[in-house]
DNA sequence: ATTTGTTTCGAACATCTGTTCGCTTATTTA
DNA sequence: TAAATAAGCGAACAGATGTTCGAAACAAAT
Protein backbone atom coordinates (compact mmCIF):
# COMPACT_ATOMS: atom_id res chain seq x y z
CA UNK A 1 0.00 0.00 0.00
CA UNK A 2 2.28 2.49 -1.36
CA UNK A 3 0.98 6.20 -1.85
CA UNK A 4 3.19 6.74 -4.65
CA UNK A 5 0.91 4.96 -6.88
CA UNK A 6 -2.01 7.06 -6.02
CA UNK A 7 -3.32 9.97 -8.77
CA UNK A 8 -3.16 13.86 -7.75
CA UNK A 9 -6.73 13.40 -7.91
CA UNK A 10 -6.78 10.42 -5.69
CA UNK A 11 -5.27 11.82 -2.77
CA UNK A 12 -7.11 15.28 -3.09
CA UNK A 13 -10.13 13.08 -2.31
CA UNK A 14 -8.19 10.89 0.40
CA UNK A 15 -7.41 14.06 2.26
CA UNK A 16 -10.69 16.12 1.47
CA UNK A 17 -12.33 13.49 3.51
CA UNK A 18 -10.22 13.22 6.25
CA UNK A 19 -10.77 17.44 6.21
CA UNK A 20 -14.49 17.03 6.28
CA UNK A 21 -14.63 14.08 8.58
CA UNK A 22 -12.98 16.49 11.35
CA UNK A 23 -14.51 19.29 10.70
CA UNK A 24 -17.94 18.50 10.50
CA UNK A 25 -17.49 14.99 12.44
CA UNK A 26 -18.92 12.83 10.34
CA UNK A 27 -18.08 11.37 6.84
CA UNK A 28 -18.63 13.71 3.73
CA UNK A 29 -21.18 12.81 1.22
CA UNK A 30 -20.01 12.55 -2.09
CA UNK A 31 -21.93 15.60 -3.39
CA UNK A 32 -19.70 17.58 -0.43
CA UNK A 33 -16.59 15.21 -1.59
CA UNK A 34 -16.77 16.57 -5.82
CA UNK A 35 -17.31 20.30 -4.47
CA UNK A 36 -14.53 20.28 -2.25
CA UNK A 37 -12.20 18.73 -4.71
CA UNK A 38 -13.65 20.87 -7.95
CA UNK A 39 -15.57 18.04 -9.38
CA UNK A 40 -18.74 18.89 -11.23
CA UNK A 41 -20.49 15.92 -11.18
CA UNK A 42 -21.58 13.39 -8.61
CA UNK A 43 -20.63 10.66 -10.67
CA UNK A 44 -17.11 11.71 -11.09
CA UNK A 45 -16.85 11.85 -7.34
CA UNK A 46 -18.18 8.16 -7.33
CA UNK A 47 -15.77 6.90 -9.51
CA UNK A 48 -12.72 8.18 -7.74
CA UNK A 49 -14.48 6.45 -4.51
CA UNK A 50 -15.15 3.34 -6.07
CA UNK A 51 -11.15 3.27 -7.51
CA UNK A 52 -10.11 4.12 -4.10
CA UNK A 53 -12.24 1.24 -2.55
CA UNK A 54 -10.90 -1.22 -4.99
CA UNK A 55 -7.48 -0.29 -4.22
CA UNK A 56 -8.11 -0.39 -0.37
CA UNK A 57 -8.10 2.96 0.68
CA UNK A 58 -11.71 3.11 2.07
CA UNK A 59 -14.74 1.40 2.56
CA UNK A 60 -18.14 2.04 1.94
CA UNK A 61 -21.56 0.92 3.07
CA UNK A 62 -23.81 0.79 -0.58
CA UNK A 63 -26.75 2.99 -0.24
CA UNK A 64 -26.07 4.27 3.25
CA UNK A 65 -25.56 8.06 3.17
CA UNK A 66 -22.19 9.43 4.10
CA UNK A 67 -21.39 5.74 4.69
CA UNK A 68 -17.21 6.36 3.41
CA UNK A 69 -14.90 5.14 5.99
CA UNK A 70 -10.85 4.72 5.78
CA UNK A 71 -10.20 0.78 5.51
CA UNK A 72 -7.83 -0.47 7.95
CA UNK A 73 -4.84 0.20 5.55
CA UNK A 74 -5.98 3.54 5.02
CA UNK A 75 -6.52 4.85 8.34
CA UNK A 76 -2.89 3.76 9.37
CA UNK A 77 -1.88 5.96 6.51
CA UNK A 78 -4.21 8.79 7.72
CA UNK A 79 -2.88 8.51 11.26
CA UNK A 80 0.72 8.70 9.92
CA UNK A 81 -0.84 12.26 8.26
CA UNK A 82 -2.21 13.93 11.13
CA UNK A 83 1.11 12.55 13.55
CA UNK A 84 3.03 14.54 11.06
CA UNK A 85 0.76 17.71 10.76
CA UNK A 86 0.46 18.00 14.78
CA UNK A 87 3.28 15.93 16.28
CA UNK A 88 3.34 17.18 20.13
CA UNK A 89 -0.07 17.39 20.79
CA UNK A 90 0.08 13.55 22.54
CA UNK A 91 -3.39 13.01 22.90
CA UNK A 92 -3.65 10.39 25.41
CA UNK A 93 -5.29 7.48 23.51
CA UNK A 94 -8.47 5.67 25.65
CA UNK A 95 -10.34 3.02 25.26
CA UNK A 96 -13.96 2.98 26.33
CA UNK A 97 -14.72 -0.79 27.72
CA UNK A 98 -17.57 -2.25 29.08
CA UNK A 99 -17.58 -4.52 31.90
CA UNK A 100 -19.81 -7.50 31.14
CA UNK A 101 -21.56 -9.49 34.22
CA UNK A 102 -24.45 -12.02 33.02
CA UNK A 103 -23.06 -14.54 30.14
CA UNK A 104 -25.49 -15.89 28.02
CA UNK A 105 -25.04 -18.79 25.46
CA UNK A 106 -25.92 -18.17 21.67
CA UNK A 107 -27.04 -14.00 22.41
CA UNK A 108 -24.28 -11.67 21.85
CA UNK A 109 -21.93 -11.56 24.22
CA UNK A 110 -21.77 -7.70 24.47
CA UNK A 111 -25.74 -7.26 24.51
CA UNK A 112 -26.40 -3.66 26.07
CA UNK A 113 -28.49 -5.87 29.21
CA UNK A 114 -25.00 -7.87 29.87
CA UNK A 115 -22.87 -4.47 30.46
CA UNK A 116 -22.82 -3.48 34.26
CA UNK A 117 -20.69 -0.76 34.06
CA UNK A 118 -18.10 1.04 31.66
CA UNK A 119 -14.83 2.35 32.67
CA UNK A 120 -12.06 4.24 30.56
CA UNK A 121 -8.98 2.95 30.41
CA UNK A 122 -5.49 4.04 28.51
CA UNK A 123 -4.39 2.62 25.15
CA UNK A 124 -1.05 1.93 26.43
CA UNK A 125 -2.81 -1.16 29.13
CA UNK A 126 -5.06 -2.77 26.89
CA UNK A 127 -4.18 -2.19 23.22
CA UNK A 128 -6.78 -1.69 19.86
CA UNK A 129 -9.48 -3.55 19.41
CA UNK A 130 -12.65 -4.64 20.63
CA UNK A 131 -12.09 -4.47 24.29
CA UNK A 132 -14.45 -6.29 27.32
CA UNK A 133 -13.45 -6.06 31.03
CA UNK A 134 -14.72 -9.77 32.95
CA UNK A 135 -14.53 -10.05 36.61
CA UNK A 136 -12.83 -13.63 37.33
CA UNK A 137 -14.67 -16.13 39.50
CA UNK A 138 -12.52 -19.05 41.32
CA UNK A 139 -9.07 -19.53 41.52
CA UNK A 140 -8.13 -21.82 38.74
CA UNK A 141 -5.92 -19.40 37.33
CA UNK A 142 -3.76 -18.86 40.40
CA UNK A 143 -0.61 -19.94 38.62
CA UNK A 144 -0.90 -17.35 36.20
CA UNK A 145 -1.16 -14.93 38.79
CA UNK A 146 -4.98 -13.95 38.04
CA UNK A 147 -7.29 -14.02 41.03
CA UNK A 148 -10.71 -13.97 42.28
CA UNK A 149 -12.23 -10.80 41.77
CA UNK A 150 -9.52 -9.76 39.19
CA UNK A 151 -10.89 -7.74 36.23
CA UNK A 152 -9.61 -9.70 33.13
CA UNK A 153 -9.55 -7.13 29.69
CA UNK A 154 -10.36 -9.15 27.11
CA UNK A 155 -9.75 -8.72 23.15
CA UNK A 156 -12.21 -10.00 21.10
CA UNK A 157 -10.97 -13.05 19.01
CA UNK A 158 -12.14 -16.20 18.15
CA UNK A 159 -9.09 -18.26 17.52
CA UNK A 160 -6.04 -18.38 19.97
CA UNK A 161 -2.43 -19.37 20.22
CA UNK A 162 -1.08 -21.99 22.03
CA UNK A 163 -0.23 -20.67 25.47
CA UNK A 164 -2.65 -17.57 25.40
CA UNK A 165 -4.82 -16.47 28.18
CA UNK A 166 -8.75 -16.52 26.79
CA UNK A 167 -11.63 -16.35 27.86
CA UNK A 168 -13.70 -18.97 26.86
CA UNK A 169 -17.46 -19.43 27.01
CA UNK A 170 -18.59 -22.78 28.14
CA UNK A 171 -22.15 -23.92 29.36
CA UNK A 172 -23.51 -21.02 29.56
CA UNK A 173 -20.85 -19.41 31.41
CA UNK A 174 -17.89 -17.80 31.02
CA UNK A 175 -14.20 -18.95 31.86
CA UNK A 176 -10.69 -17.85 31.87
CA UNK A 177 -7.85 -20.86 30.79
CA UNK A 178 -4.96 -20.85 29.32
CA UNK A 179 -5.63 -21.92 25.45
CA UNK A 180 -4.39 -25.04 23.94
CA UNK A 181 -4.61 -27.21 21.01
CA UNK A 182 -3.06 -30.94 20.87
CA UNK A 183 -3.47 -34.05 19.21
CA UNK A 184 -6.92 -32.52 16.91
CA UNK A 185 -8.40 -31.44 20.42
CA UNK A 186 -9.04 -28.07 21.98
CA UNK A 187 -8.27 -27.97 25.48
CA UNK A 188 -8.49 -25.44 28.37
CA UNK A 189 -5.80 -25.57 31.27
CA UNK A 190 -6.54 -24.19 34.29
CA UNK A 191 -3.34 -23.06 36.15
CA UNK A 192 -3.73 -24.75 39.49
CA UNK A 193 -3.59 -27.90 40.57
CA UNK A 194 -6.10 -28.31 42.48
CA UNK A 195 -8.21 -28.59 39.17
CA UNK A 196 -8.36 -30.80 36.08
CA UNK A 197 -7.81 -29.60 31.87
CA UNK A 198 -10.85 -28.98 30.53
CA UNK A 199 -12.07 -30.31 26.99
CA UNK A 200 -12.70 -27.37 25.33
CA UNK A 201 -13.76 -28.87 21.47
CA UNK A 202 -17.40 -26.86 22.56
CA UNK A 203 -16.26 -24.34 23.77
CA UNK A 204 -16.36 -20.74 22.00
CA UNK A 205 -13.45 -18.85 22.56
CA UNK A 206 -14.75 -14.92 23.11
CA UNK A 207 -11.32 -13.45 23.05
CA UNK A 208 -7.16 -13.22 24.38
CA UNK A 209 -6.83 -11.71 27.96
CA UNK A 210 -4.65 -8.72 27.27
CA UNK A 211 -4.72 -7.38 30.47
CA UNK A 212 -5.09 -7.95 34.46
CA UNK A 213 -6.24 -5.27 36.65
CA UNK A 214 -6.89 -5.41 40.71
CA UNK A 215 -7.75 -2.92 43.13
CA UNK A 216 -6.42 -3.62 46.51
CA UNK B 1 -28.35 21.38 32.45
CA UNK B 2 -29.46 18.62 35.30
CA UNK B 3 -29.97 15.28 33.88
CA UNK B 4 -32.77 14.82 36.56
CA UNK B 5 -34.50 17.00 33.98
CA UNK B 6 -34.44 14.23 31.76
CA UNK B 7 -37.07 11.21 31.13
CA UNK B 8 -36.34 7.83 30.65
CA UNK B 9 -37.21 7.65 26.87
CA UNK B 10 -34.88 10.58 26.82
CA UNK B 11 -31.94 9.20 28.40
CA UNK B 12 -32.29 6.54 26.09
CA UNK B 13 -31.95 8.20 23.21
CA UNK B 14 -28.95 10.38 24.05
CA UNK B 15 -27.11 7.28 24.90
CA UNK B 16 -28.52 5.78 21.86
CA UNK B 17 -26.90 8.09 19.92
CA UNK B 18 -23.92 8.36 21.53
CA UNK B 19 -23.12 4.69 21.15
CA UNK B 20 -24.08 4.42 17.69
CA UNK B 21 -21.93 7.18 17.09
CA UNK B 22 -19.06 4.91 18.44
CA UNK B 23 -20.01 2.15 16.54
CA UNK B 24 -20.48 3.38 13.00
CA UNK B 25 -18.22 6.45 13.28
CA UNK B 26 -20.82 8.62 11.93
CA UNK B 27 -23.81 10.06 13.86
CA UNK B 28 -27.14 7.67 13.39
CA UNK B 29 -30.18 8.66 11.26
CA UNK B 30 -33.49 8.74 13.03
CA UNK B 31 -34.21 5.50 11.82
CA UNK B 32 -31.36 4.11 13.27
CA UNK B 33 -32.41 5.80 16.58
CA UNK B 34 -35.93 5.12 16.12
CA UNK B 35 -34.75 1.15 16.08
CA UNK B 36 -32.14 1.56 18.29
CA UNK B 37 -34.62 2.63 20.77
CA UNK B 38 -37.65 0.70 19.93
CA UNK B 39 -39.62 3.16 18.76
CA UNK B 40 -41.57 2.09 15.96
CA UNK B 41 -42.75 5.60 14.12
CA UNK B 42 -39.49 7.81 12.13
CA UNK B 43 -41.92 10.93 13.24
CA UNK B 44 -41.36 9.69 16.79
CA UNK B 45 -37.58 9.83 16.72
CA UNK B 46 -37.68 13.10 15.47
CA UNK B 47 -39.97 14.30 18.19
CA UNK B 48 -37.51 13.35 20.67
CA UNK B 49 -34.41 14.70 18.76
CA UNK B 50 -36.37 18.48 18.41
CA UNK B 51 -37.29 18.21 22.06
CA UNK B 52 -33.70 17.12 23.30
CA UNK B 53 -32.13 20.07 20.60
CA UNK B 54 -34.84 22.62 22.22
CA UNK B 55 -33.61 21.51 25.80
CA UNK B 56 -29.75 21.97 24.92
CA UNK B 57 -28.94 18.72 24.71
CA UNK B 58 -28.46 18.47 20.57
CA UNK B 59 -27.51 20.26 17.91
CA UNK B 60 -29.03 19.70 13.89
CA UNK B 61 -28.16 21.14 10.47
CA UNK B 62 -31.73 20.84 8.97
CA UNK B 63 -32.64 18.64 6.13
CA UNK B 64 -28.68 16.93 6.70
CA UNK B 65 -28.94 13.27 6.56
CA UNK B 66 -26.89 12.30 9.49
CA UNK B 67 -27.06 15.97 10.86
CA UNK B 68 -26.97 15.27 14.69
CA UNK B 69 -24.73 16.00 17.10
CA UNK B 70 -24.21 17.11 21.11
CA UNK B 71 -24.54 20.69 21.66
CA UNK B 72 -21.41 22.02 23.59
CA UNK B 73 -23.28 21.22 26.71
CA UNK B 74 -24.62 17.88 25.97
CA UNK B 75 -20.81 17.27 25.25
CA UNK B 76 -20.18 18.39 28.44
CA UNK B 77 -22.13 15.90 29.93
CA UNK B 78 -21.53 12.96 27.56
CA UNK B 79 -17.74 13.56 28.77
CA UNK B 80 -19.34 13.49 32.16
CA UNK B 81 -20.68 10.55 31.52
CA UNK B 82 -17.43 8.78 30.29
CA UNK B 83 -15.46 9.98 32.99
CA UNK B 84 -17.72 8.81 35.25
CA UNK B 85 -17.58 5.62 33.63
CA UNK B 86 -21.71 5.36 34.28
CA UNK B 87 -20.72 3.51 37.47
CA UNK B 88 -24.09 3.39 39.67
CA UNK B 89 -22.75 5.47 42.04
CA UNK B 90 -19.12 6.02 41.84
CA UNK B 91 -18.69 9.37 40.30
CA UNK B 92 -15.26 8.85 39.80
CA UNK B 93 -12.88 11.27 38.02
CA UNK B 94 -9.54 10.20 36.33
CA UNK B 95 -6.12 10.49 38.56
CA UNK B 96 -3.24 11.29 36.05
CA UNK B 97 -0.27 9.32 37.77
CA UNK B 98 3.32 9.05 37.14
CA UNK B 99 5.25 5.86 36.78
CA UNK B 100 8.11 6.26 38.44
CA UNK B 101 11.60 5.16 37.27
CA UNK B 102 15.08 5.57 39.07
CA UNK B 103 14.45 5.95 42.42
CA UNK B 104 17.12 7.97 44.62
CA UNK B 105 17.15 7.81 48.36
CA UNK B 106 16.99 10.84 50.62
CA UNK B 107 15.56 13.03 47.78
CA UNK B 108 11.67 13.60 46.86
CA UNK B 109 10.58 10.11 45.55
CA UNK B 110 8.27 12.01 42.92
CA UNK B 111 11.10 14.25 41.69
CA UNK B 112 10.46 15.11 37.90
CA UNK B 113 13.68 13.36 37.13
CA UNK B 114 12.64 10.23 38.37
CA UNK B 115 9.16 9.77 36.28
CA UNK B 116 9.00 8.37 32.60
CA UNK B 117 6.17 8.77 31.65
CA UNK B 118 2.24 9.60 32.84
CA UNK B 119 -1.09 7.32 32.43
CA UNK B 120 -4.11 8.50 33.35
CA UNK B 121 -6.58 6.01 35.38
CA UNK B 122 -10.10 5.59 36.57
CA UNK B 123 -10.28 7.18 40.49
CA UNK B 124 -12.21 3.57 40.40
CA UNK B 125 -9.59 1.93 40.00
CA UNK B 126 -6.74 2.95 42.23
CA UNK B 127 -8.98 5.40 44.67
CA UNK B 128 -7.78 8.71 45.47
CA UNK B 129 -5.19 10.23 47.28
CA UNK B 130 -1.54 10.78 45.83
CA UNK B 131 -0.59 7.88 43.49
CA UNK B 132 2.32 6.86 41.56
CA UNK B 133 3.10 3.66 39.61
CA UNK B 134 6.20 1.47 40.06
CA UNK B 135 7.02 -1.24 38.42
CA UNK B 136 7.97 -4.48 39.74
CA UNK B 137 11.29 -6.08 39.82
CA UNK B 138 11.76 -9.86 40.11
CA UNK B 139 9.67 -12.16 41.60
CA UNK B 140 9.60 -12.33 45.67
CA UNK B 141 5.84 -11.32 45.87
CA UNK B 142 4.70 -13.89 42.99
CA UNK B 143 2.76 -15.76 46.18
CA UNK B 144 0.64 -12.49 45.85
CA UNK B 145 0.00 -12.60 42.52
CA UNK B 146 1.93 -10.06 42.02
CA UNK B 147 4.60 -10.46 38.91
CA UNK B 148 7.64 -9.48 37.78
CA UNK B 149 7.25 -6.33 35.18
CA UNK B 150 3.56 -6.11 36.53
CA UNK B 151 2.76 -2.28 37.64
CA UNK B 152 1.52 -1.43 41.22
CA UNK B 153 -0.53 1.63 41.97
CA UNK B 154 0.94 3.16 45.50
CA UNK B 155 -1.25 5.95 47.23
CA UNK B 156 1.55 7.46 49.01
CA UNK B 157 1.55 7.04 53.18
CA UNK B 158 4.41 6.79 55.86
CA UNK B 159 2.70 4.07 57.74
CA UNK B 160 1.10 0.82 56.90
CA UNK B 161 -1.12 -1.77 59.09
CA UNK B 162 0.17 -5.31 59.14
CA UNK B 163 -0.78 -7.51 56.23
CA UNK B 164 -0.86 -4.64 54.02
CA UNK B 165 1.44 -4.43 50.95
CA UNK B 166 4.00 -1.44 50.73
CA UNK B 167 5.99 -0.67 48.66
CA UNK B 168 8.95 0.61 50.55
CA UNK B 169 12.34 1.92 50.19
CA UNK B 170 15.95 0.46 51.08
CA UNK B 171 19.47 1.00 50.15
CA UNK B 172 18.22 3.01 47.32
CA UNK B 173 16.12 0.35 45.59
CA UNK B 174 12.21 -0.36 45.83
CA UNK B 175 10.72 -2.79 46.50
CA UNK B 176 7.30 -4.46 47.28
CA UNK B 177 6.41 -6.64 50.27
CA UNK B 178 3.63 -6.82 52.21
CA UNK B 179 4.34 -5.39 55.76
CA UNK B 180 4.23 -6.50 59.64
CA UNK B 181 5.09 -5.23 62.64
CA UNK B 182 6.32 -7.84 65.68
CA UNK B 183 8.28 -7.48 68.77
CA UNK B 184 8.77 -3.70 68.21
CA UNK B 185 10.66 -4.20 64.76
CA UNK B 186 8.99 -3.66 60.81
CA UNK B 187 9.18 -6.58 58.62
CA UNK B 188 8.89 -6.78 54.69
CA UNK B 189 8.02 -9.92 54.11
CA UNK B 190 8.00 -11.61 50.36
CA UNK B 191 5.36 -13.50 49.33
CA UNK B 192 8.12 -16.33 47.61
CA UNK B 193 9.49 -19.11 50.22
CA UNK B 194 12.64 -18.91 47.63
CA UNK B 195 13.46 -15.49 49.60
CA UNK B 196 13.70 -14.53 53.67
CA UNK B 197 11.98 -12.27 55.38
CA UNK B 198 13.39 -8.58 55.48
CA UNK B 199 14.23 -6.72 58.78
CA UNK B 200 12.46 -3.39 57.78
CA UNK B 201 13.32 -0.83 60.50
CA UNK B 202 15.65 1.38 58.79
CA UNK B 203 13.37 1.19 55.42
CA UNK B 204 11.31 4.07 54.45
CA UNK B 205 7.80 3.33 53.50
CA UNK B 206 6.84 4.74 50.63
CA UNK B 207 2.98 3.97 50.23
CA UNK B 208 0.42 1.27 50.06
CA UNK B 209 -0.33 -0.77 46.63
CA UNK B 210 -3.89 -0.22 46.19
CA UNK B 211 -3.68 -1.91 42.68
CA UNK B 212 -2.09 -4.42 40.16
CA UNK B 213 -1.58 -3.72 36.35
CA UNK B 214 -0.22 -6.26 34.02
CA UNK B 215 -0.21 -5.66 30.29
CA UNK B 216 -0.04 -9.26 28.60
C1' DA C 1 -4.50 8.97 -37.47
C1' DT C 2 -6.39 5.38 -34.80
C1' DT C 3 -6.98 2.95 -30.86
C1' DT C 4 -7.19 2.28 -26.10
C1' DG C 5 -7.89 3.42 -21.49
C1' DT C 6 -8.83 6.93 -18.12
C1' DT C 7 -11.44 10.59 -16.36
C1' DT C 8 -15.21 13.77 -16.35
C1' DC C 9 -19.77 15.20 -17.23
C1' DG C 10 -24.90 15.40 -17.25
C1' DA C 11 -29.09 13.33 -16.51
C1' DA C 12 -32.22 10.11 -14.92
C1' DC C 13 -33.33 6.98 -11.41
C1' DA C 14 -33.65 4.46 -6.83
C1' DT C 15 -33.07 4.74 -2.18
C1' DC C 16 -32.32 6.93 2.02
C1' DT C 17 -33.45 10.54 5.08
C1' DG C 18 -35.76 14.48 7.17
C1' DT C 19 -40.21 16.80 7.56
C1' DT C 20 -45.03 17.48 8.10
C1' DC C 21 -49.69 16.21 9.18
C1' DG C 22 -53.61 14.04 11.19
C1' DC C 23 -54.90 10.67 14.26
C1' DT C 24 -54.66 7.71 18.35
C1' DT C 25 -53.29 6.49 23.18
C1' DA C 26 -51.90 7.42 27.73
C1' DT C 27 -50.99 10.59 31.37
C1' DT C 28 -51.69 14.76 33.77
C1' DT C 29 -54.38 18.68 35.07
C1' DA C 30 -58.42 21.43 35.91
C1' DT D 1 -65.50 13.74 34.31
C1' DA D 2 -63.63 16.68 30.91
C1' DA D 3 -59.89 19.19 29.01
C1' DA D 4 -55.16 19.58 28.20
C1' DT D 5 -50.71 17.85 27.48
C1' DA D 6 -47.28 14.48 26.27
C1' DA D 7 -45.89 10.67 23.49
C1' DG D 8 -46.35 7.69 19.79
C1' DC D 9 -47.90 6.02 15.22
C1' DG D 10 -48.50 5.69 10.17
C1' DA D 11 -48.57 7.79 5.86
C1' DA D 12 -47.38 10.97 2.59
C1' DC D 13 -44.18 14.23 0.91
C1' DA D 14 -39.79 16.72 -0.21
C1' DG D 15 -35.16 16.99 -0.17
C1' DA D 16 -30.73 14.71 0.12
C1' DT D 17 -27.88 11.04 -1.32
C1' DG D 18 -26.13 6.98 -3.78
C1' DT D 19 -26.33 4.56 -8.29
C1' DT D 20 -26.35 3.77 -13.13
C1' DC D 21 -25.77 4.88 -17.91
C1' DG D 22 -24.28 6.95 -22.13
C1' DA D 23 -21.59 10.43 -24.16
C1' DA D 24 -17.71 13.50 -24.36
C1' DA D 25 -13.01 15.11 -23.30
C1' DC D 26 -8.38 13.85 -22.65
C1' DA D 27 -3.99 11.50 -22.62
C1' DA D 28 -1.05 7.78 -23.82
C1' DA D 29 0.17 4.10 -26.74
C1' DT D 30 0.07 1.83 -31.37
Amino acid sequence: MDESQLSDRQRQVLEAIRRLKQETDMPPTLREIAEAVGLKSVASAKYQIDQLKQMGWLDQIDNVSRGISFSDQGTRHQQEQEAAAESNVHLGNFVRVPLVGRIAAGGPILAEQNIDEWMTLPESLVGKGEIFLLKVKGDSMIDAAICEDDMVAVRVQKTAENGDIVAALLDDSATVKTFKQRDGHTWLLPRNSNYEPILGDEAQIMGKVVAVLRSL
